[in-house]
DNA sequence: TGTACATCAGTGAACGCGCGTTCACTGATGTAC
DNA sequence: TGTACATCAGTGAACGCGCGTTCACTGATGTAC
């Protein structure tokens, strides 16, 4: 919290973004206020309403800057495989993994009914659709290059959503304490895997 | 509300239980208030604490009573289905999505952080483990009859369970809503079959 | 370059609210004799 | 069968708290002339 020596703070919005996210991070999403968010900031409690309408518009802008780091995450993961499809597709599953493992209350206020309709949030379904199309368009890409089954690429990138959604949620959650001594990374790697050759028995 | 004329409620625990099942239900998991149980069961704000702890310990009980549910619900749609194990493991993922998208407040908080740590109600846990075993064991029986891949079925469980819970926190989470027309039920269905027989190109 | 003024970001005090929890109490219940 | 009494479930008033939000305000900024 550094001194402010003017009366205005210069750039309070994004100031108030990160002690936002702080105050997630560290108390979880019941304990971000408006009124923690200023202090840290080092501005009155009634300041932040010159750049937030209420506390929802706050949730909905620290949700949407979890969209954006999460699709850049994905994003630095891929690109790393880029010549090959099926290892950048697992590379993004296993990124929103990670992301979800690391930033654990900011994946909550994302996805979490903190922020109720996202529709009311332009700029914040986008970022969150943005994610799902770098998804799909990597399942597109194995598809043409014969790594996954030719079906609806929008199912098939549901499915794979759904299963790595879910890792993340029991994990963050902590319903997975006890049931397996693997890390939420080598929990990811098996079910990328998993994903992709099915449950079922190999067809020799 | 039903008048009370002793000054004895006579069940009071099961009362607030069924109170605060219907607040969560109204209001979501944020709405639930021990005053508001209390004032629902028609009992005095104080009253409460005779049965409950704190406010942790209600929660944490209507979240046991969600685990019997779902597990309950589980073994019902299982048991139409006893002869076939690949049926009855289906069938079990698609009662878990269908308990989820039905009773989304209390599939909340069951899975949400509200109860923080289940290791502090054995009851909970034991009741939530309850419904991982029935995975399991359906996991194993498809192994048995030669309907799923040979490999620790703790691992198999565990992609299952993250693939159909994935799905129910997204349908809960209003997270799907634009991204597709089909119904919950229907990419349960998907989900399913997805599930088994993975995303990867079929192996003639 | 200097000045008047509109703009607006931040202030600080106050509001009303609902909440979890405590406390001394009171009324009903059921058991021992 | 009747009575004394321990037990304990429910009462009602009160506590302190932190919250979101409003409001009249004040100080800094920058633009028009």
């Amino acid at each position: 919290m550094p001194k402010r020596r003017s009366y205005h703070h210069g750039n309070l919005r994004q100031a108030l973004l990160d002690s936002a996210l702080r105050l997630v991070q560290n108390e979880g999403v019941e304990g971000l206020t408006l009124r923690g968010a200023a202090a840290l900031a080092g501005v009155s409690q009634a300041a932040p309403y010159r750049h937030f309408a209420d506390k929802q518009a706050l949730l909905a802008a620290v949700a949407e800057e979890g969209f954006r780091a999460l699709t850049a995450a994905m994003r630095r993961a891929g690109d790393a495989q880029t010549d090959e499809p099926l290892a950048r597709f697992r590379a993004f599953g296993l990124a929103y993994v990670a992301f979800a493992t690391r930033q654990p209350s900011h994946f909550r206020v994302m996805f979490g009914r903190a922020v109720a309709d996202h529709s009311a949030h332009p700029s914040l379904a986008a970022a969150a659709g943005e994610a799902f199309d770098l998804l799909l368009r990597a399942i597109e890409d194995c598809q043409r290059a014969g790594f996954a089954r030719q079906d609806d690429p929008r199912r098939l990138a549901l499915s794979a959503w759904s299963m790595v959604h879910g890792l993340s949620a029991l994990v963050v959650d902590g319903r997975l304490r006890g049931l397996t001594d693997r890390s939420a990374d080598q929990l990811a790697e098996d079910v990328a895997l998993d994903l992709f050759l099915g449950l079922g028995p190999r067809r020799a």
